[in-house]
DNA sequence: TACAATGATTAGACTAATCTAATTATATTT
DNA sequence: AAATATAATTAGATTAGTCTAATCATTGTA
């Protein structure tokens, strides 16, 4: 089996690749990872030979089909586990992260899918990331930012892009969860303050960089 | 945090001072843990250090009383995600240990009493080895083995002294179960094998090794 | 009580994952 | 295109946990 190390890194990487695009530089994956970048050159290097990663020297690297497959794993992992300390154990969204970073870790596939048939299949975690199906199958979403939409338009929240305890806690106390249909009011030209409405009832008022980390499905 | 091979070795070292008396020799812990004894004297001091274990160069070791908490934790941690795992997600008894193995070294009290709290609180784990409290006070069991008894006498099953899947499956394919009622109808001299009667319906003849492993309370 | 057998420790080496300091490649700017 | 700034790699060291081979300590027995 492959390290909690190398697992991190691969988990890392994948993140990477799915918003900065295909290649990633060793100085970016240091930043995320938390080490300094001689230690992911080492890394990468150990990597490369298990054929986990293609490394070209000073060129950055990507995951092979390989590490894309024990990566898209772990994150499965990770979302279930977190669906099952939310919905069966009452921890809050903003709660379970650390948790599941330590739980992603269990190696047994079999574990895995009798949590999945355990918690009824969901199909997204308790922040609306989706869940990697047993193939390994994540399904693409059409969630776009909530900062897209234009005055008039609506969507459901389906998602963030920010998972800080910090913006959960933000969202719980301004009564804004996921579901919920959102509608924009009004964009006030100054500083793009959303002015929104909840469920076509109540109104809210939220900044730019709210509505910059909030996904919706029109 | 402790890593988890220090973990390992204190659950290892906790269990030989339950058996074989107060003092660990580094042969018997090398045995256990997999390892040759080299490395046990190596790990022992780095642990005295750290004030988990007393130690002697050459006179064996013991926990001290800090080492004993964190070793009863995790027996606490193995054996409710065991229940977990037979009781929500349908596992054997006889499948349980090696996923618990890895289950029980995530590090969160909090997850470990709410996990305890959404199981009902189970006093013992599938195999009948009694958990730990939140506390750490392990209730001590009056049970005895099935082979102390005399003929007439009957006792409740309670637990095994034998965790190979080998001998739950033989447990299983014989129809033996926790909490059956268990009484001695004829010890064979010659061999000892015991002939027995379940629930005071059906019979079964059962060898002295059978007997020997199986716990009773009278 | 001395000697052999067993058990424990030291010495020296290895791997994975990290670090700092020094060097080399790549990219940017004039 | 040369000079500079930034990013990446190499070199050499460190720690935890392990190993083998060699040595030292303890115990039981003749």
């Amino acid at each position: 089996m492959h390290s909690f190390t190398e697992e991190n890194y691969l988990k890392a990487i994948y993140k990477l690749q799915e918003t900065n695009g295909e290649v990633v530089a060793t100085s970016a994956l240091a930043q995320v990872m938390g080490v300094h970048a001689p230690s992911v050159t080492d890394m990468l290097k150990r990597m490369a030979g298990k054929k986990l990663v293609t490394y070209q020297k000073s060129k950055g690297f990507k995951l092979t089909e390989k590490g894309k497959q024990v990566a898209v794993g772990i994150i499965r992992n990770h979302r279930l586990w977190e669906v099952f300390l939310v919905d069966k154990l009452g921890y809050k969204w903003d709660e379970v992260h650390d948790l599941a970073e330590q739980l992603e870790h269990i190696h047994s596939e079999d574990l895995t899918n009798k949590l999945d048939k355990f918690l009824g299949f969901p199909k997204a975690d308790p922040h609306g990331d989706p869940i990697p199906d047993a193939n390994g199958v994540l399904p693409k979403s059409k969630a776009v930012l909530l900062s897209s939409l234009k005055v008039g338009e609506q969507g459901t929240f389906t998602g963030v892009t920010d998972h800080t305890p910090a913006f959960l806690n933000y969202l719980d106390k301004a009564g804004i969860s996921l579901g919920n249909t959102l509608k924009v009011k009004a964009i006030e030209e100054f500083d793009q303050t959303y002015t929104i409405q909840l469920n076509d009832k109540k109104g809210a008022v939220i900044s730019h960089k709210v509505a910059n980390s909030l996904l919706v499905n029109k």
